[in-house]
DNA sequence: GTTATAATTCGTCATATGGCGAAATATGAT
DNA sequence: ATCATATTTCGCCATATGACGAATTATAAC
């Protein structure tokens, strides 16, 4: 219960249901999070740490970027199943479909401007 | 995204859970939940409609009596989903078998003995 | 080692949520 | 009509949650 409960929690924010939806593309690092939800590094960074202790998502350090990413196979079927329901019920929402042109003119651009981006606003 | 958002916080809180868990077994009147939760029936009456309002549960009024159901097969995909990975889920919760156990016993009361009971509390 | 920077942790604040009891509503019984 | 009762609505309170900025940590670059 306490596992299922705490999936639940994590998916009950629609900041964090847009992180796993464009987490459908393949792994973000934290600041395209923060340039794409337009919310304080802080901020993202707790939403992460309840999606991860979910298991929701996986995180890979590489130098000082931290990856996020949908989980693999081997992940909990609760957890695959959660992560299966938002995305099928998310697949066509008009309002992530912004999400999704937003991520994709953030991917075009260098993760090291994106940061200075973020240092200048 | 906000009917979906919806049904995950409506999933978010352990006590709704138990109530959708509870649910399986075929409808229950708001008299039962309560007796099955402990809690006070305005707030037993509060989780309904939060569900209701998800579309988790419906409702049937039988005179006095408010019965809560699971959701038919013509119910949101979405909704129908969710109640299947509760249901998957939380299965063999050793939590939740406690609850199938009184619940044996509240089902086998008379109705109008469990509003007694509740009265004299 | 010092500096710069990506991310996290911590403290704080405003709002949301879950709980209760009292009052209101709706319906059956007398 | 009056009363009893099953449920809901309302107002209140305590705690949980989501947001931020400042301080901290970890790592790369110099």
């Amino acid at each position: 219960m306490r596992e299922i409960l705490e999936i639940a929690k994590a998916m009950a924010d629609g900041n964090r249901l847009r992180v796993l939806m464009a987490l459908v593309g393949g792994e973000l690092c934290v600041c395209q999070i923060v340039e794409l939800l337009e919310l304080a590094p802080s901020t993202v960074s707790k939403h992460m740490s309840i999606l991860r202790q979910a298991r929701l998502v996986e995180s890979r350090k590489d130098g000082r970027w931290m990856h996020y990413r949908l989980p693999d196979r081997d992940a909990p079927k609760a957890v695959k199943d959660a992560v299966t329901w938002v995305r099928r019920n998310l697949a066509d929402s008009p309002q992530l479909a912004q999400d999704r042109k937003r991520l994709e003119a953030i991917l075009a651009m260098d993760p090291e401007e994106i940061c200075r981006r973020q240092c200048k606003s």
